[in-house]
RNA sequence: GCGGAUGUGGCGGAAUUGGCAGACGCGCUAGAUUCAGGUUCUAGUCCUCGCAAGGGGGUGGAGGUUCAAGUCCUCUCAUCCGCACCA
């Protein structure tokens, strides 16, 4: 019979629509659960490879554990807010909402191509307002916590988007969509989460993740959070005594400072530039050389304030001045320079002949580096007191003098900053906020929610908030006062949409709360999440942050949300990323067309390990659909009755590869190589096929089915038909391996001389050591080496290697 | 600059625990099938010397440990990724 594979698709597919239960799993507390969950994709309108590979690596698992018996929730969803669909709205006058519904549609028509068993009883959209409620849901409850909350602050602005960015996305000083468009810098009232208030648990907490994430994204986030302990210490200003308070981690070099350097935007700076309006001028200049800094090429430029600063220390008289690389955003905004033993403020103070001076040096172990400053921890000189103290104990005293003192305390700082979540779009979760001209900003009341977006819009993409030129919208009573007020205009990054969505799919119709706890609690953790490591920090850092939040309300049990994190390679071709610039794209849709998705789902497997990229070959998917067609030959034609002389050599391949397959989805996902072993069981049985028996062909071809099942569903479930089985395939038990038959019972033993490789022996298993030795010394060939030779030592490992040394 | 990953035939990759380097697939070569092409089936395919038997070399490079190294250690080169004035 011939391989037709359209005709396949179509007759399962529709079989499997009628069973809307098949990929349908109830909570059933009797049953081992598996969360599976792929990230949930942006609607673009069309699934390109990297999906395809992203959820042909879900699937697998998903299928492979059901026939393991576990209940299996394995949803899809869609990250449906955001820019494009508006950008869209501009370039072609379609109404995003229309324009996002018509992109589901049509990807959820290419996802039911491909086979995914997802369950789509649990499909949910963020766009809709049943979902995004709960997004004005959570932020009440941060603002009642007081862990969202509004400031005028100095924020990432990119010119193209025409609105706000998160620091996570601004990558290289460019927004993280336009990667050639320099982020500028405005000053806007705006929206915080403070994820800063759960820096140190979702810093803690990563050790819970150490054995399931990938250590990469967790560096990632351990570096992204950043956290420095040290002190901050108070500088007073000569004459005025008002304080300058500084940060550092070395407070042990603190005798070796020679200026203390203020941010160009310090609040300080008006003061201490007050009566000189040059320098105030000056240091205008130095905050706009921050601007559309590209960090890597600023020049250190600063001014000298001719003021002067105590240090507490040793009541040193240190010249103050502001310099544009110190930043007011982190720390206090002040530090002291201290030019022996920091590499960044040496630049600085011998651009302007600041002095140097030595206060650590190395012990005598240590090597000096030939570095500018010495920065590494040594031993004190020319610090009074604490001389000769090493510099991890000096730090523990001269903190503790400081706060005896009052000048100094102990202090944390990350390098994580506040969520700005406010953007100045349409296409987004309204934030559920009135400003009232007399009661100030007030929250919606919790019964008003939604806070509907308004529909009959049109998109511009000029000045400012969309929803500011929608009157209905804008004009609202203030909810405790009555009188005329306004909306908050801004929506919210979608970032907060995905950072709860895997809670919803759990309880994705309920309307009086986000989810049923109980419902939660039966199914997370989320046991395997899958997805790009274009993640590692923004979706991953809030998700985690919303999930210690919703703990904290009492929502949710669990302290993390994702056990195990699995993040896949790129799907590259031609050596690069596939992109439209580039024209190198492969469409999935072409692709299945021509050979059918099982054979894009089965290429995307093969031709490399998950994790690792995968170069897109052509050849190479004609390659698989030959395998697929090759396997569906053998198994529907008729067999030979042999006289079952290979039937023990097919039985042991066969549990040999069931114990492969196993194994790989058991530990390591190596998909590729789990299926070049049921080739090679494939091509066994093309060699074999006249000499097995008809029992053991009818014991090895629904096995072989049922290990393809997971990887090709479609020529799966149609070959176990074929077979006159009772499907659905993925409800059948996964096959199990009888360790005695997959054993062989013959060992190929190496024979090597100086390692070098001689010989063979072929030998029952287990055969001693003695027995091989004898046996390699009489080999004739091995002989031919040892002649004229004395054997030094001869070393054996049974059923391996003879290795016989000589001299 | 700091941190991490990777480096194996013409190509994608395998070798999970120090024990036969190159499984499996692509490509290529030959044979069979076919009017021919394609398909399918079979065999071969790391480099090199040799008619052959057989030998020598080989996992980015240089050293080392070991009876034995793709695998462990040191140094080094290349590519990719992340971070980058975070005090």
């Amino acid at each position: 019979m011939e391989y037709d594979h359209k005709a396949i698709e179509e007759k399962w597919q529709s079989r499997w629509e009628q069973q809307p239960d098949l990929f349908h799993a109830d909570v059933d507390p009797s049953r081992p659960k598996y969360y599976l969950l792929e990230m949930l994709p942006y609607p673009s309108g069309t699934l390109h490879m990297g999906h395809i590979r992203n959820y042909a690596i879900g699937d697998a698992l998903a299928r492979y554990k059901w026939m393991r018996g576990y209940s299996v929730l394995h949803p899809m969803g869609w990250d449906a807010f955001g820019l494009p669909a508006e950008n869209a709205a501009i370039k072609n006058k379609r109404p995003p909402r229309e324009y996002t519904l018509s992109n589901i549609a049509h990807m959820k028509g290419q996802h039911r191509r491909f086979g995914f068993s997802y369950d789509w009883s649990c499909e949910l959209a963020t766009c809709e307002p049943e979902y995004y409620r709960w997004n004005q849901w959570f932020f009440l409850k941060m603002l009642e916590r007081g862990l969202a909350y509004r400031k005028h602050a100095r924020v990432n602005w990119c010119p193209k988007c025409n609105t706000v960015l998160a620091n996570e996305q601004v990558v290289d000083g460019c927004c993280w969509r336009h990667e050639d468009t320099p982020v500028e810098q405005r000053a806007l009232e705006q929206w915080f989460l403070k994820i800063t208030a759960y820096a140190d648990q979702l810093l803690d907490s990563i050790a819970q993740l150490e054995e399931g994430w990938p250590e990469r994204v967790l560096t990632m986030q351990r570096n992204w959070i950043g956290r420095s302990e040290g002190a901050r210490i108070d500088f007073r200003v000569a004459d005025s005594g008002e304080p300058i308070t500084v940060f550092t981690t070395r407070i042990d070099t603190i005798c070796g400072a020679t200026c203390v350097i203020l941010a160009p935007e310090h609040p300080l700076m008006e003061k201490l530039t007050a009566g000189r309006p040059d320098l105030a001028a000056a240091a205008r200049r130095l905050a706009e050389s921050q601007q559309g800094r590209d960090p890597a090429d600023l020049v250190k430029e600063g001014i000298f304030l001719d003021r002067f600063a105590i240090n507490p220390f040793n009541g040193e008289r240190l010249p103050i001045w502001s310099a544009n690389f110190v930043l007011m955003e982190y720390g206090t905004g002040a530090i002291m320079a201290v030019p022996a033993h920091d590499d960044r403020d040496y630049e600085f103070c011998k651009k302007y002949g600041i002095r140097v001076r030595h206060v650590v040096v190395p012990t005598e172990d240590q090597a000096t580096s030939a570095g500018l400053a010495f920065t590494e921890d040594g031993v004190l000189i020319n610090s009074g007191p604490f001389t000769g103290l090493p510099s991890d104990e000096a730090r523990r005293n001269m903190t503790a003098h400081g706060r005896e003192r009052g000048f100094a305390e102990a202090a944390i700082t990350y390098r994580i900053r506040d969520w700005g979540i406010s953007r100045q779009r349409y296409w987004g979760t309204p934030i559920p906020i009135v400003h009232c001209p007399k009661c100030g900003t007030l929250p919606v009341p919790e019964d008003q929610l939604p806070v509907l977006l308004p529909l009959n819009i049109e998109i511009t993409g000029m000045g400012g908030s969309p929803l500011r030129q929608v009157p209905e919208f804008l004009h609202v009573k203030c909810p405790r006062c009555g009188v005329a007020a306004e909306r908050e205009t801004d929506t919210m990054d979608t970032f907060v949409d995905s950072s709860w969505y895997f809670y919803r799919y759990c309880d994705p119709r309920n309307d009086r709360q986000p989810f049923d706890p109980a419902k939660i609690r039966y199914w997370f953790p989320i046991d395997q999440y899958i997805g790009g490591v274009e993640h590692a920090i923004l979706h991953l850092i809030y998700s985690r942050f919303f999930t210690k939040v919703m703990r904290d309300l009492g929502l949710v049990a669990n302290d993390e949300p994702v056990k195990r994190l699995f993040t896949q390679g790129m799907v590259i071709r031609e050596g690069a990323k596939m992109s439209k610039n580039l024209g190198n794209v492969v469409e999935p849709e072409t692709i299945a067309d021509k050979y059918g998705a099982d054979t894009a789902r089965l290429f995307s497997l093969f031709a490399a390990p998950p994790e690792k990229d995968l170069d897109w070959n052509d050849a190479g998917v004609e390659g698989m659909y030959r395998f697929l067609a090759r396997v569906f030959r053998f198994v529907t034609r008729e067999h030979p009755a042999g006289d079952g002389s290979a039937d023990r050599q097919v039985l042991r391949k066969l549990h040999q590869t069931i114990r492969k397959v196993t194994e790989d989805f058991e530990t390591r996902w190596h998909f590729n190589t789990s299926l070049a072993a049921i080739m090679e069981l494939v091509n066994e049985l093309y060699q074999q096929e006249a000499n097995v028996s008809a029992a053991v062909m009818e014991q090895t071809l629904p096995a072989l089915v049922l290990l393809l099942a997971p990887f090709a569903p479609y020529t799966a479930e149609e070959l176990w038909a074929q077979l006159g089985r009772q499907g659905p395939v993925m409800r059948v038990p996964w096959p199990s391996f009888d360790p005695a038959l997959a054993a062989e019972d013959e060992a190929e033993v190496v024979v090597q001389v100086n390692g070098k490789l001689r010989g063979r022996l072929t030998v029952p298993k287990q055969t001693p050591k003695e027995e091989l030795e004898r046996r390699a010394l009489a080999d004739p060939k091995v002989r031919a080496h040892l002649d004229g030779k004395q054997v030094v030592k001869v070393v054996t490992v049974p059923d391996k290697l003879v290795n016989i040394v000589v001299r």
